[in-house]
Parts: C-alpha cells; structure tokens; sequence
DNA sequence: CCAAAAATGTTATATTATAACATAACAATT
DNA sequence: AATTGTTATGTTATAATATAACATTTTTGG
C-alpha cells in the first residue's frame, strides 16, 4: 500500500495523474473536457474510492446544472481511456496509478485497505499470467478480470 | 467451464446443492428455511448468475407477498453461510458449486462466459496463495478476494 | 406456557445507473 | 462565414440495486 507512506506529496499525485491524461488524449486525438478533466481531479482528491454521487456532489458546487449523466458520461470516458478504474465490490472509482504511456493493454489488480479504505493498484504480470493460465486450463479464453483484494494495510495494523 | 459440457444433470446439481445446504445448516444448527431453500433453488436454475429483482419476480409468482427484504434476507443468509456467492461485476448471484463441508475458509474465483453468460466457479489454492502474497509484498494482509474472469468459454468460441 | 431470539412482513426510501431526446460546441470542408 | 457531420453536454425521467426501520409472527429453549 505505497500510498500509506507518510506525507506523501498529494498535489504531485493529482498533478502528474492530470498530467499523463492529457498526453494520453493529445497521443490518441480525443478530447480531455473540462468536465472530464474535473472529474479527475475529484476522483484524484485522494486515494481512496470516490462515489459517482459523491462526485456529482462535489461537481454541483461549481457546476449547478450538473446531472448524473454528467457524471457517469465522465467516468464511461475516464474508464474506457483507462484513466481511472471502477473498484466493483464497492461501486466506487479510482484514479489509475499505473498508466501505460503505450498502448499495452492494461488490466490493474487492487488492494483495498478495511482500515483507512485507502486503494492501492498492482499491475501485476505474473499474477496475470496465472489468472489466465487457470482460467484457459478450466476452458475460459480470458479477455479481461477484476481483481480485488482486501485486507489491513500495514499502518491499520499497528 | 464445466457446466458447457453437453447434457449435464442439472436437476442433479440442485438436489447435490439444496442436500448439501441442509447438511451444513444441521451441522451449523441454523435454519433453512422455505424462503430460504426456495430462493437457493431459483439461484440454481441455472448456472448463469440470477439478479435479486429477478429472483424476487419468481419469488412473488408462489408467494404474493415477497418484498425486496425477503430476497435480500435470504441471499445475505446463502452468501454468510457460503451457500452462495455475488458476483461483484454483474451484481448477481450463484450457487457456491464448491462446497467445503469442513468450516475451511472458502474463497471462490470465478470464471465468467461473455457468450453464454454462464459461470464457473474455481478454489485454487495456487491462485489463493498468490494473491496473497503479492498482496503481503505490497504491504496488505489479505483477508478475502473478489476474482472475476471474463472471456469465452470452449463452446462459445466454436 | 412463557420469554427471548430469530425470522418474516410491511412500508418507505436510499443508492447506483441508464434511457431518451434536445441543444450546444467543435472540426473539417467549402 | 456557412454547411455539415460528429462529439459533447443539457435535461427530464426512470430503471435497477439495495437497505432502513419498525411491526408481527414463528421458533427455540427454559
């Protein structure tokens, strides 16, 4: 759980996540609005889930006329461009922590702290790997997973 | 994906999982009730993930008067007592198809059929013993996991 | 039987997400 | 600048999933 270090430079996180989108959507020729370029960066206030209505909440307060459309048409874009991942065990969305500046197909495991709920991302190949060697010798092609680990981070055991 | 291969038994796989819901609720002296073993029935229907609303629909054809709670009371009781489980990416139900009759902790990984819709469940330990240590590696004790595969199943890719 | 506990009934509502259609902004071309 | 197609957003309504809260019934164990 990189993200329980101590006095980690926040604004450095939101800035370099913002950063990496806009290169991604320059490199792919796709719009990064301002409503989805806010989005973001609520998504990114911290590192724990954030809650479309939650979102839509936040987004309300500089935006009145903002809907749950705006919101989830938002996410659908940040998703689709794999700039933030849905957690499914808690319908809740994270920012992506392991951008590929390239076009490898990237399919993130989580770590989800009981404690401070705080969201970690692995992007891990090996265990990718036996995912799909598990799921192929039992007869599934795998195209894609979710996986979600959850547990006690190592300063919610102290 | 087991359950793709032709003419499976299935009446079978309900009787082997209502005798085995009844066995681990004697042994466990907790009740299974009518509500109960009629909701795990309509979940083993198939071997496709049944959503609560619809199984509260079946539900209300015998039984006029059920309510969201009823299913929801029932499907709480199923998933505590590992009867069944939710698969968090389709927010559905499916009977647990590996029991463990010993109180072992069970954690299933489940495959999940584009095509056909149907799931497979697996309990690998290798899998299990991965994941946590990868987890452990990032500083998370694991506690429980959602694993979810998607892709095609055998037949669906003929 | 009686009291406590567990399960179910009942009504209402919270939470998450999408449908459907209208309007606006933008991009490329003339 | 006007035209046209495309993408994005606005807007209203509603679907789908899930739980809260409290009343009543059923079961269990003394």
């Amino acid at each position: 759980m990189p993200t329980s270090r101590r006095r980690h430079d926040h604004k450095h996180c939101i800035a370099t996540a913002i950063a990496h989108a806009e290169t991604v959507c320059r490199q792919k020729g796709i719009r990064f609005t301002r409503i989805r370029r806010r989005v973001l960066e609520l998504i990114w206030a911290s590192h724990r889930p954030a809650l479309a209505y939650n979102l839509l909440a936040q987004l309300r307060r500089e935006k009145h006329n903002a809907a749950p459309p705006t919101v989830y048409r938002a996410l659908d874009f940040l998703l689709e461009h794999r700039l933030a991942h849905k957690i499914e065990s808690l319908n809740a969305y994270i920012g992506c922590a392991r951008p590929s500046a390239d076009g490898r197909r990237h399919i993130g495991q989580f770590l989800i702290c009981d404690g401070c709920h705080q969201v970690a991302e692995l992007d891990d190949a090996e265990l990718q790997r036996m995912i799909e060697s598990k799921a192929s010798r039992a007869g599934l092609k795998a195209a894609r997973h979710t996986v979600e680990i959850t547990g006690r981070c190592t300063s919610c055991r102290r």
